[in-house]
DNA sequence: AGATTTGGATGACCGCGGTCATTCAAGGGC
DNA sequence: GCCCTTGAATGACCGCGGTCATCCAAATCT
């Protein structure tokens, strides 16, 4: 018996599944933060015990679902990208990419959602890997402007463009952030703009 | 009646003052996140429901350590920056001024009491002003250097200091936030620095 | 001094996230 | 076909952070 499609396997990922769906219904109803696992596993109609053979926790459930949700986002961040003129200026495409995702937090993501991404990736338990891996689209997104910059002659070429992108991408995670603790006198976009005009002057040639 | 020093006033302060200590002193041993309500106030010798007339909740009460060495933190970033020599460049002290706060979350504070602040910091129905006010010393420290920046032509003039202080210091947070995410591959002082010369670049004059 | 109000202190109680000994079909090995 | 192993499923149970009706001594009013 390897993992075959046997009879065992099957009806226990379909438990897995029920679990999952019904955790992905309340959460998208009332917020994560406000669904019980006793809540889940009701209208999955499954035992509390049996969410515990399925999932590690439920800051690791919450992962799952942000994981997913985060290689969406990266797919629309991806078509943004796409949809852009090409004649624009790097500098220009950074600043309007910036802008982009800074719209998709605040308005599709939102903010409660966003801190309870954040206090899980502070849980030293969780796995947030693939939220945070520099193998995320992300990444390669900035990246490639980044690369299209330098062969232009846009911008400095001392530092290599895969760890500009990890600055580019950590700063918007840091503004992040202090948009989470300082709403709602904070303006996510708008303080996004004004750190990459400062953070983009320093990389231009 | 005001707020006389009358008996009940006095004994509450000293229950508040008892259970506050006994948890400052389990946490130093075990880190707040270790250390339960219930172990606290049996330490405090007072009854649970004690706790919870003197503090809104534990949070409240990490928040209020939190803050008490946040001010202590302060006052060593004023005296290490008045230990400087006056002839530095405003860009050499910046840099020192960063890589000393590095050294000092990271030696000091630690990591896991770091996720602990940043993790209250994220929970709505906590106050945690006292560390996020721009009223800080912190902010003040950096908008004195900022200002000598100006004064001496180092600097762009175009941005108000104190909006340049936030900026600074909101990077600070967040490469800290990254650090607390991806430690132990991630190198704070490192990081902090690389950061800041890109940052300090686009401020130039 | 006696009556009334105030507010600190109490501990049983709650729902939470999470654990674990136990159960019991489904799946080999012979 | 029989026996042993596997692993999904179970639910009573735990310690946690937090609540609240109740108590009662100190403070105030008359």
């Amino acid at each position: 018996m390897k993992n075959k499609n046997n009879k065992r396997t099957l009806k226990a990922a379909e438990t897995k599944r029920r679990i999952y769906e019904a955790a992905q219904q309340l959460a998208l109803a009332s917020g994560i933060e406000n669904v019980s696992v006793n809540s889940i596993v009701k209208a999955a109609g499954v035992s509390k015990g049996s969410f515990y053979v399925h999932f590690e926790s439920k800051d690791a459930l919450t992962a799952d679902l942000v994981n997913d949700y985060t290689m969406s986002a990266d797919l629309t961040y991806r078509s943004f990208l796409e949809s852009l003129p090409a004649h624009e200026s790097v500098f220009d495409i950074l600043m309007m990419l910036a802008g982009e995702i800074s719209d998709f937090i605040e308005t599709k993501i939102r903010l409660e959602n966003m801190r309870v991404l954040y206090k899980a990736h502070l849980t030293k338990t969780i796995d947030t890997t693939s939220a945070m891996s520099y193998n995320r689209e992300l990444y390669k997104l900035f990246t490639e402007v980044l690369e299209r910059g330098v062969r232009q002659g846009e911008l400095r070429e001392d530092l290599p463009v895969d760890t500009l992108a990890k600055h580019l991408i950590m700063a918007i995670r840091g503004i992040t952030f202090e948009w989470c603790i300082r709403h709602p006198e904070y303006h996510l976009k708008e303080q996004v703009e004004d750190h990459f005009k400062i953070l983009l002057y320093g990389l231009k040639k």
